[in-house]
DNA sequence: GATTACAGTGAACGGCTGTACACTGAATAG
DNA sequence: CTATTCAGTGTACAGCCGTTCACTGTAATC
């Protein structure tokens, strides 16, 4: 199998086994905050976690917490930006052959339902708090327009779109990215089993969304 | 302005000031409860609230809770079917004339507006917490299927989409719900006099959306 | 080899949490 | 008029919370 998609990012390629200095010891530590962290996100909000469980769990006291972060804000904060980049991965991984749409669709589906599966604590942890409010889901608002900003840049190189207007191109780049959080949700509360019938059901609506694509007129 | 949608519900009908029946007190006290928790939700997700806080909001010591809910998660399930009951409502406005796309795209769209200015809260409760996880989310997330299920069957009475199997219906459906609900979440994000470029926006996506419908081949 | 920097410790604090329990007083039922 | 029902009260308790402070032991520095 030697097209499949490389779904690691940075932090999983795996560390030789002859570690100690110092600031590696402090780094493996602050790792295990946002895993655990990570972890008991799994079945509720960020705004639920205490600062003292997640330290028990990253297996330091409560106090030592501080070393590390200066709040559970702050832990959020560097939890977003470890999610963005996964994030980020993925679009790089599909942004790929810009040929037809119909190819274009298929790997863009493949490559979010792979991302997904390979790291399903982070596209969690994004969708849930996407709508939770407070400043985490700011943030996250303003990665996924980012997103889509460069979605709609992407867009306009297809030869129907050249003359779409921008404001146009942000609609139709909005709606793919909402098609795309719609999926990966799904995805997340699916069943063992379900992934072929729901990226078969995303992909229909991508091709449903760009059929209207040449017809349209923006009155 | 004699065809304004009727945008109240059930429990905002003004009250006569001639209280006092034992059972009415009750009634009221409840609903204190619940209109707290709504307020406090507009920027916390729901998880984080506390019974004594919803308590005092209400004008009652802790205790005196439990004569109305048995816990928190009692109370959450009461403001699931609250929310829910405004949006069956805004469902029953919205379903009038299927006589063209258009008429029906805009008048979905107006009705959508003003249902969710007329109940931000309520809309608000619903949007965050259907992904925050846990049993309220489950609730939510039923109560959204119905309303898919009970879309594709008023689609299905559309001419052009007489023929298509009841899959792709559901699969139209969903993807006009998240387009809705995409559109609330940016409503309730907006700063003031961004409602008509918001909703511009929603008609363009359904318009966009329909446009491919007379184009589309399952396979 | 002596000194410093610092990740992690452990006790203690005041504040908030859910809930048990015995109570009060007024609207209701007999 | 009397007895009952029951929404709301007040006290109390054990448990978790974030944060403070003085501390220890070891890796890094000189």
């Amino acid at each position: 199998m030697s097209n499949a998609v490389d779904t690691r990012t940075l932090e999983d390629v795996s560390e030789p086994l002859t570690p100690v200095s110092r600031q590696e010891r402090k780094l493996r530590t602050r790792q295990a905050l946002l895993d655990t962290a990570l972890e008991l996100l799994a079945d509720r909000p960020f705004a639920t976690l205490s600062l003292r469980e997640v330290a028990k769990g990253a297996g330091i006291v409560p106090t030592a917490f501080y070393r590390h972060f200066a709040s559970m804000d702050d832990l959020g904060v560097a939890l977003v930006e470890e999610a963005t980049r996964t994030l980020r991965g993925m679009i790089r991984s599909a942004r790929t052959d810009p040929d037809t749409y119909q190819g274009m669709i298929s790997a863009s589906v493949t490559t979010l339902h792979q991302f997904v599966r390979a790291h399903e604590d982070h596209f969690r942890f994004l969708t849930r708090e996407r709508y939770a409010g407070g400043s985490l889901a700011e943030a996250i608002g303003v990665e996924l327009r980012l997103f889509s900003g460069d979605l709609a840049i992407d867009l306009a190189r297809f030869p129907k779109l050249r003359e779409w207007s921008t404001e146009d191109l942000h609609m139709l780049a909005d709606l793919i990215v909402s098609v795309m959080l719609t999926t990966i949700v799904e995805l997340l509360e699916a069943r063992p089993g379900q992934d072929a019938k729901i990226t078969g059901t995303a992909e229909k609506r991508l091709r449903l969304v760009l059929l209207g694509v040449p017809h349209w007129k923006s009155a």
